[in-house]
DNA sequence: CATGAATGAGTTTTCATTCAT
DNA sequence: CATGAATGAAAACTCATTCAT
């Protein structure tokens, strides 16, 4: 009757709809019933793939993790690096929105027992040390401020994707999101950059 | 045994113990039961003083609009004024923890009905109005660089109290909070400004 | 601020609001709480006047009697004064629709404990009564049918009041409710005669 | 332990049941959890089966009309298929102590939403419409009393199930019901019929 | 693998009732 | 008398989870 699959492939429509329904419907829907009747299957048959719903929200996460990390390439000038991974940040904002406010909100850490925090914090800090190397390789070469305090650049840096999260999911941006998402990086980068001003 | 108050103190009361509970244990504790042990009630008795859960949510919203919105003084220079704020969200972080969380979480709206999300929505918007209009007010003075854009700079200042947010919850700042809310705001302040950079 | 009433005065306004809420609302409403309501004072105040929910159904029996008992005048022709019965209980359905309702809805007697059942059948019984001794009288002086068994007649004018009322209720009617109590009323009282029919 | 039925047998034991205790102990036992255990279930089964209670009041509806529309078979005179149709309902009293109490009450039609007094009513017009066609028919093949308002005999006779549901629940007979059920249909009968009194 | 029935432990909400003020 | 706060118990659901088929 029903599609019937390896328990690969269903572990994997399961995250994904559970992504989908967190980010689209928030975390209060994300229940197995939900998650069962978007996947297509019924509800106790979720946990033929999963022992209880905090290995899903493992797996959740782990899908996050598989789904972000694909982007920096790690090839050539330092900026360039970062602005191709601040750019694939912003960007996916209007192509998977429920992927950027699951790693910004701190909900789902919560779903977890003990170790959700540490692993959604992770997460995060995987971004920031990204950025951070980016930065400090682009100090290196003297290619930033002289001034510039590296660890507050990298909160910048980050906090400016939610920003940017945020100011598109309230509809506060003077334009589109496309036109919006270079605006905006131009903008952090001349900040960074030395030379700008020739005052 | 049971300490009776007037409704409108329980109503505050049980208002403040919601948004402890969400800030600290996630939306998923956010229940009658919880706030009315957190208050010292039985939770029937909630529903004497608000009519259900959404009621509830919405009073949460109040007092964080209520709690956040005291402090923008409007004095003076409008980057000192910009800089209190700042500072004041940037503190909020470690005074009251689940506070800005709760602003940045976009799980609460979907608790109300349909004004939720625009109820949110409104209280991230006037922070971006404030931060718009010091932004606008130094650009008149020539305050700014000239080059800067002030709509990516709004994301930018907004985006920066998040990152803030995020990187002390996640323990990822190198210094104590209270160093790093001076050293980020510096950092950002000169990236603004015009004429440090005499390169 | 509210009005301060005998206690006698507000217990009959209780008893009154709650035959009101009975009939046009159901049983379902009956609490404490609609009642108060209805009456302009609060919830707990009901029991300064009654001990319980118990006493207020008691005394929506009381009152029900009291409004209904009203009407058999006992004078004259047993015919006469069966038809002024009659009529007065039809035109009841029109003006005190929660009344009847009230009596022939085995649900009231539910609420009080043991003693409910037997009370609303009482009151029934009343009725049955003194249609009974109406027909008994009507027979003696030989104004029905030879035939006619009394009893199945009890059970057939009775039930015709119950008729009555659910065909109201359910705009079964093809005439105006005034109308119609007149036409069934001749109809019944034509049937039990004797002599009408002069094959 | 459990006995594992399909759904439909549960569905039919669920409205069963609620007719049962609705018909025996008042719609205020009406409850979930009083159906669950007379099912022999938990209470929260109940909802795997039925959405909501008010779907349950709609089932008991269903099985109401279900349980009594089966009687009627048109077969022959008209007047000895009013008479099936009125036997087995006066039958059903002893038999079906819930049924008629059900459809008599305005109360469950309160349970459902607006439909509710609608349902029920259609359910009450169902046994008017067969009692006016066999008198119709009666009337035109001239077996009833010239003067006959046909009309106000639909009353008549429809209340007069409900004068001896009535009756017998208040142990009013006397004599017993199975006895009194011929009687009283015969009076009736020979009230409705022409030509036996031969004054 | 998948289903469909069942469960136990919640969650929100209602309600009769109490009692200090 | 009346209020307004509080309560315990129950009602109506919800949900993760189990298990026989």
């Amino acid at each position: 009757m029903t599609t019937r699959k390896s328990s690969e492939e269903r572990r994997r429509e399961i995250a994904d709809a559970a992504i989908k329904i967190i980010g689209e419907r928030g975390l209060r829907e994300f229940t197995a019933a939900q998650i069962a009747r978007e996947v297509g299957i019924k509800d106790g048959t979720i946990f033929r793939h999963f022992k209880n719903m905090n290995e899903i929200t493992g797996a959740v996460l782990d899908r996050v993790q598989e789904l972000l990390v694909s982007a920096p390439r790690s090839t050539g000038d330092p900026l360039e690096r970062l602005e191709s991974f601040v750019l694939s940040r912003l960007h996916s904002v209007a192509t998977q929105p429920g992927l950027q406010s699951l790693i910004f909100s701190d909900q789902i850490s919560h779903a977890l027992g003990d170790e959700g925090p540490r692993r959604v914090a992770a997460l995060r800090d995987r971004g920031r040390a990204f950025v951070r190397s980016c930065l400090c390789e682009a100090a290196e070469k003297d290619l930033l401020r002289d001034d510039l305090d590296i660890e507050s650049a990298v909160v910048l840096v980050t906090g400016m994707v939610m920003g940017f999260l945020f100011a598109a999911k309230d509809e506060a941006l003077p334009a589109p999101v496309g036109e919006m998402e270079k605006r905006v990086w131009m903008t952090l980068r001349s900040m960074l950059e030395r030379t700008q001003v020739k005052s």
